[in-house]
DNA sequence: TTGTATGCGTTATCAT
DNA sequence: ATGATAACGCATACAA
């Protein structure tokens, strides 16, 4: 089933079909008539790699993220998806699984199927593969991550204005030793994050004590370690601030073991809102950016580099919600 | 960057260069190292779309599921991703969003991507697309549901099994009135558990009140719409059976904002166990399978029938796990 | 073992 | 407005 059946079925030439079938203007009332229904006839579907080789556009992009299975990383892809969808293109989703040799794997693949462009949200120091992007000029976008020294349109958190809001509304309620649950140094959130948390207890005059900083991994397993070492301390603090959605469910578990209970014993605020965060008892207050937004965000910016329009990095406010388990009671 | 440039390099044929590239053992040493070094030297990267218009064989596979943000089905995405990973085929994965318009917008997508064979998690009852397929004969898999009338192969969950499990614990437990929170009877797991539900309540002759039943879509929304009916009834359940994590997390918040305890003063089960569902205060029980076994295993039959090897559906068993939200204390 | 030539399904160029 | 035909990058049948 290919163009030529077409062609044969309506009567016309291929190139005649082909010219109905991508809207050319050069085409007669009575050709695009026989040639429709011919189609519909015979169910015909153009064949996307035969079309993406003769014209070097395969209308598909690749989204590298490193864990799907990160309620905030779905719903970014999520808004990516829905974007590209709106723009017809195809996109085809990988998972990093936060290792670097996959990111590279997929990479690999995105390149060798010619996707128009890539949007990852990367690790590490920028590996060998995304060297080799940049080289071979695949329009790239950075997606909630950076890496350094890698010249390429962004769509990110403005983590430290997020961080600084949080630490002031613990600060408000008169926590002066705040625990940190931060994620890894080599995630360019991680490091953002942990310098902005230095900063902001800082400027507003709070305990600062190494023993109140745990790194994790941004899983929930590193959450409940961090934890444990935050609350084992000689004066563990009376507040924590987790860099992620699973770190705070991991910290919840914790606390919940040790016999503590969120909101009147310890105040916990975490980053990211994930939908069933106020479903939580007591409901948890976080330090949001729309996650859904960011990946729709992205996924424009990438299209923009790909049709050549003048593409802006972006950088997304944060907002805090409160709810009570940082206030022990419920929110206004 | 084409095999030509890099049979050129090598001083030799595109011929050899392509069979020394697909491995065919008609290769002299000195021409695989010629072509090898040619090819590190330019990056040459071999384009998967003219390989695949040539050879029929794309090596990449659709993934249709109906909510990437469910974490069931991240899970499940995640688990047939890396299967297809370790196969050497790439994963288009695409998101209905609980939609069969959208459904079957990927899955043409998937069609004119030519796509060696596509795993669907289906909604509705097999919308117009999804009979083009089995017409267009690409090779096919449900995942998790199926539909009716549709004679292929599937991995699933044994529903009823699960069902009774539930059911049979919270009887044990002395419950008698144990309230549904179900799925959309347009989804075959919906449908499924429902039934299963009904039966287990007669076998072990507990209250058959249809008070007693409320419907959802699979969306945390309609899991607190669902317990709150549920709980204005005249005589409300003292217990609730969630047909999947996000209502049962719906179901939480309704509980807590009408001041009741889970555990306590309610037994709460859920389908499907999350990761953090364990972390939760208290720890919620609940009828699991493991989804990114049944993601594996979907991809797996997927790749059977592809590659001509004989393709048996699977049902995985369902287990319960037991937690305080059904008994009030500490699992044993 | 190697090279040459053809075709996969489509778009684009060139005539007509 | 339409038809014939080359070309996209690769795999493979065939010849050498």
């Amino acid at each position: 089933m290919t163009i030529k059946d077409v062609a044969a079925r309506a009567g016309v030439s291929v190139g005649t079909v082909s010219r109905v079938l991508s809207g050319s203007p050069a085409t007669s009332a009575a050709a695009r008539e026989r040639v429709r229904s011919a189609v519909t006839e015979l169910g015909y579907r153009p064949d996307a790699r035969a079309r993406a080789l003769r014209s070097a556009r395969s209308n598909a992009v690749g989204l590298l993220l490193s864990d799907v299975r990160n309620p905030f990383f779905a719903e970014v892809a999520h808004g990516a998806e829905q974007a590209a969808l709106a723009a017809s293109y195809v996109t085809l989703l990988a998972n990093a699984n936060e290792d670097t040799t996959q990111q590279d794997t997929y990479l690999e693949a995105f390149l060798t199927q010619r996707v128009d462009g890539i949007i990852v949200a990367p690790q590490g120091e920028g590996s060998g593969n995304l060297r080799a992007l940049e080289q071979a000029r695949t329009p790239l976008v950075f997606v909630d991550r950076t890496v350094e020294d890698f010249d390429v349109p962004s769509v990110t958190a403005d983590n430290a204005q997020g961080v600084d809001l949080a630490v002031a509304h613990l600060a408000a309620h008169g926590h002066t030793r705040i625990g940190y649950i931060g994620g890894p140094p080599s995630v360019s959130t991680g490091r953002a994050r942990h310098d902005a948390f230095l900063a902001a207890v800082a400027s507003h005059g709070l305990d600062e004590d190494p023993a109140l900083i745990a790194v994790g991994d941004f899983r929930s397993a590193s959450g409940s370690t961090a934890a444990a070492t935050l609350l084992a301390g000689r004066r563990p603090p009376t507040a924590m601030l987790a860099a992620d959605s699973l770190m705070a469910v991991g910290a919840l578990g914790e606390v919940r073991r040790r016999g503590l209970r969120i909101g009147t014993d310890l105040a916990l605020v975490s980053f990211d809102d994930i939908e069933w965060f106020k479903e939580l008892d007591p409901p948890l207050t976080v330090v949001a950016h729309d996650a859904r937004a960011l990946g729709e965000s992205a996924m424009r910016l990438l299209l923009d580099v790909i049709e050549g329009r003048p593409a802006e990095s972006v950088v997304q406010p944060m907002r805090l919600v409160v709810r009570e388990s940082s206030t022990g009671r419920p929110a206004d």
